[in-house]
DNA sequence: GTACAGGCAGTAT
DNA sequence: ATACTGCCTGTA
């Protein structure tokens, strides 16, 4: 790479429009050639700087670039109220990226998965956006956990102007905690209120506190979670990776399991565990079938697991014709 | 009309 | 321990 300047020669490469689309987080919208996004008070903006300029052969450190993406944008980033810099901290810049590509390329698929959808990176959200945000997401789909986090914001955030737009803050914990449970389902939540409500409960009294949270391990973290009504196994994991820094977490929904029966059943079939016997015809997973996948998924992932997770979700999307 | 979508809690076996 | 069931809501 021959600009110094480039996101990719400081950063080694990430590409910011396959992370927002990839459905780890629901509040970013695109306008154009820009990408708006809710990060709890603030809307953060990139612009794909489309130059036209294509990436050259650099003495192959390109060779595991995916074709289709070989050119490298640049981006331009903002925000409203302006937070500086908020790049490095959404996309996880400060991660190692290289050493994390290179220890999760010892397995064959992430291995294909990373060359494939190149640039992908994990994003880190707010935290209690990212509870409540996730506390909408039993037994639906993006789509409607979209819908549902704008009608609250709208409802329960503040309207804000940002290039002439209009936008919406996330809503605070504190109007979440006063809403009634029908003020909620008229945002279309459904049951989920109820746990919308918990989980405000929890965070207003001190019960269950964040900063607290992203400084201890994950078992203990993701326990803490647990105790709150309407998060069980697979929303913890998304909250505890996507935003309290278990980068060792690894959510199993639909589309891991699936990815497990099919790509991972051996390593499975090596625990001898027996409980695990009806896995590959029956996917969904029982809570203690969950606990003992996770744990050997974990284990065989390591310390990086959940960007592991990240790239098999996206490349299960892809191959499955996602549409939302 | 019916099945289903990025689960979970409650209840019955 | 494991299996089964209902649940808000919109879309196919």
């Amino acid at each position: 790479m021959s600009d110094p300047d480039s996101l990719y020669y400081r950063y080694y490469y990430f590409n910011p429009t396959i992370s927002v689309s990839s459905g780890q987080m629901f509040l970013w919208q695109q306008i154009g050639n820009s990408w708006y996004g809710t990060y709890g008070d603030n809307i953060v903006k990139f612009t794909v700087l489309d130059d036209g300029r294509t990436s050259n052969s650099d003495s192959g450190s390109n060779s595991d670039r995916d074709s289709n993406s070989s050119k490298d944008n640049k981006f331009e980033f903002s925000s409203y109220p302006e937070i500086q810099g908020w790049e490095r901290k959404v996309f996880r810049l400060d991660d190692n990226i290289g050493k994390v590509l290179s220890i999760l390329s010892n397995d064959a698929l992430v291995h294909e998965a990373i060359k494939k959808y190149h640039g992908l990176r994990l994003m880190r959200q707010e935290p209690h956006q990212c509870l409540f945000s996730f506390a909408c997401a039993s037994n639906t789909n993006i789509t409607m956990i979209r819908r549902m986090l704008m009608n609250l914001s709208k409802k329960f955030g503040t309207k804000l102007t940002f290039d002439g737009r209009e936008f919406y803050t996330f809503p605070s914990t504190k109007s979440l905690n006063m809403a009634t449970l029908s003020d909620l389902q008229a945002c279309g939540v459904g049951y989920r209120a109820k746990t919308i409500k918990a989980v405000a409960k929890h965070l207003i009294s001190g019960n269950l506190d964040t900063d607290h949270l992203i400084h201890r391990e994950y078992e203990e973290a993701k326990s803490e979670l647990l105790k709150v009504y309407g998060i069980g196994n697979k929303i913890a994991d998304c909250i505890l990776l996507f935003s309290l820094e278990k980068l060792d977490a690894f959510p199993i929904d639909v589309w891991i399991s699936k990815a497990i029966s099919r790509y991972y059943y051996w390593l499975l079939d090596e625990s001898g565990d027996t409980k695990l016997d009806k896995l590959s015809k029956n996917e969904s997973l029982s809570t203690n079938q969950y606990t003992a996948v996770s744990r050997y998924l974990r284990r065989y992932f390591g310390e990086y697991s959940g960007y592991a997770q990240q790239f098999i979700y996206y490349h299960m999307r892809e191959i499955a014709g996602r549409r939302w």
